[in-house]
RNA sequence: ACAU
DNA sequence: CGATGT
């Protein structure tokens, strides 16, 4: 099979308003949370296409079939043939074209979606009612009071950090107490800077365990997202390496229970006392 | 965009 | 400025 790369993704922000991008990161990142139709393509013609031809509006939270096989941003979903608009509540209009459709919805804030069946394509705006009005009126504004409040600096735990010169590149880590004392320190050859975060991660947890220790930050989103997730993106260099550290930090986080990973938020706190300083 |  | 990742 060639590998027909996508260049271009289409996001639907309005019925007839296409937000585009040029890399699926950006648009992973827009579309995350919210109802919005979007699809990718070689051409924005083909990523026009998918949308109109009833991608359905999936939640941007996890495709968890295929993605670790893939590299695709869409994968074969079932043409939508019905399209209902709920126009006030219990009452539906239906569209078998989402072109009428998305004309009838030209500047109006209705809660909307596409199925192969009517009843699915209902069930569907009952999921997603609430984020479709929540996020049909705030497109120009960027503020959203998401997220729990960030504390102050912690004064309980230990930390981990991963260092490296280039990326991929020669590595290490260390994982020191909330002073900045070392307690372990390894070289770990030529790798990437994830590889290394989550192989501090995994030496934090055997510190933590004989001393006794029970909080652990780290200020790595990607491992911890890799270690609640159990899965990887595409793109993830030494897959098979970096699944042995996943699988066997789950394993202790699950014989440990008292043990909790929390992540580092630099921004407010400074850099992580494990830091190797080598930034600036 | 976010975290490195 | 470059790379690793969601
Ligand atoms: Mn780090
Ligand atoms: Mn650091």
């Amino acid at each position: 099979m060639a590998k027909k790369k996508n260049n271009v993704y289409l996001v639907e922000t309005a019925p007839g308003q296409m937000k585009k991008f040029t890399n699926w990161p950006d648009c992973q990142a827009f579309v995350k949370g919210k109802p919005y139709r979007f699809a990718g393509g070689v051409d924005e013609a083909e990523a026009r296409a998918k949308i109109s031809g009833g991608a359905p509006a999936k939640q941007a939270k996890s495709s968890k079939g295929g993605w670790s096989g893939g590299g695709k941003a869409t994968s074969d979903k079932p043409k939508n043939n019905y399209y209902l608009v709920e126009i006030e509540p219990d009452q539906y209009k239906t569209f078998t074209r989402w072109s009428d459709c998305q004309s009838f919805l030209k500047g109006k804030k209705l809660p909307y979606a596409g199925g192969v069946t009517e009843e699915e394509a209902k069930a569907k705006i009952e999921r997603t009612r609430d984020m479709q009005l929540k996020y049909r009126d705030r497109e120009p504004q960027g503020g959203g009071k998401k997220g729990a409040a960030v504390g102050s600096r912690p004064s309980e735990g230990i930390c981990s950090d991963a260092g490296t010169h280039g990326n991929p590149g020669p590595c290490e880590y260390q994982v020191c107490d909330l002073k900045g004392k070392r307690l372990a320190y390894k070289h770990l050859g030529v790798h990437t800077n994830n590889y290394a975060e989550l192989a501090g991660i995994e030496a934090m947890i055997e510190v933590a365990v004989t001393r006794g220790e029970t909080i652990l930050w780290t200020d790595s989103q990607i491992a911890m997202g890799w270690i609640k997730s159990g899965r990887l993106g595409p793109t993830v260099k030494e897959p098979e390496a970096i699944m042995v550290f996943v699988r066997s930090i789950q394993a202790l986080l699950k014989k440990h229970p008292n043990l909790e990973l929390k992540k580092w938020h630099t921004k407010q706190w400074g850099e992580i006392p494990a830091d190797f300083g080598r930034k600036g």
